[in-house]
DNA sequence: CGACCCGATGCGAAAGATTGTCATTCTCCT
DNA sequence: AGGAGAATGACAATCTTTCGCATCGGGTCG
């Protein structure tokens, strides 16, 4: 079991529900999943599962690198498996679509404008907003 | 007064609690409030106004153009009064402070990405989330 | 292998933010 | 001034996320 090391390396105790979350999450078609999304792709797979255990265990996750916390639009909490590179974010606003990317040159500028007002970056989050091609043209 | 031209401008009826909120926006210290900071403003100022109207007239301003909602991290959306220019922000973990900024070199950049993947940009979101120079040396 | 300890889980309740409902009030037009 | 219809206020409802607490499970030691 991969995932069984992947806890243990983040300082975490191997439990069961630790190890079907983090296995939802790679394995979901979803690279973006809230907690509810987590918790119904759980219950579809007839797992029993608590929802406030998702909420904790994505958290714990989150603080062990294993997973990031990003806020899209929409009121709540999106979490995605940390594959190891930063990168940035193209939200379709219409179907949900979401693109990633990575701007060396804008990260640059962020490192810039940072150090420019004395500021000691902790994290950054970067989301385009936008229409895809198939939404345009389904229009 | 200035404020009922604005909201004319924008296509929304001139009533006391719009001119009331839109006046909290203008003159407070703060550049960045909640619904509930413009809410106790007005309460502290004596003004008779209800915690829903808030929310439905910054929707109302965000939807004329009037403000800019963000989603900083905390859980709950702020607003900001439009002043034509668009600019990001760097906000303080610590103290909450935000300093705006704006980099035509990454605005340039978020284009091309945008256009590279035929997204038709509707709006961004950058922040960069750090620790100021006051709360670096103050720990 | 079995007992134990402490952290982890599940459940329901609670908190915080935001939105909906609906009767009443206010704006704007005549 | 009068009236149609939109806007408001009070409160309930919803949604997401967190808390409290009794119970359970994982890892360790004997």
């Amino acid at each position: 079991m991969m995932e069984n090391q992947q806890i243990k390396q983040a300082g975490l105790k191997v439990t069961l529900p630790r190890v079907k979350i983090l296995n939802v999450l790679e394995t979901s078609e979803l690279r973006h999943l809230s907690a509810e999304d987590v918790y119904k792709e759980l219950l579809a797979a007839g797992e029993e599962i608590g929802l406030a255990t998702i909420y904790r265990v994505l958290t714990q996750f989150e603080g062990a690198g294993l997973v990031c916390r990003h806020h899209f639009e929409g009121g709540q909490s999106v979490f995605e498996l940390n594959r190891g590179g930063h990168h940035d974010h193209l939200v379709c606003v219409k179907c949900g679509k979401v693109v990633e990317f990575v701007s060396e040159i804008i990260e640059e500028r962020q490192r810039a404008i940072a150090a420019e007002h004395d500021f000691q970056i902790e994290d950054h989050s970067l989301i385009i907003y936008g229409v895809c091609k198939q939404c345009r043209e389904s229009a």
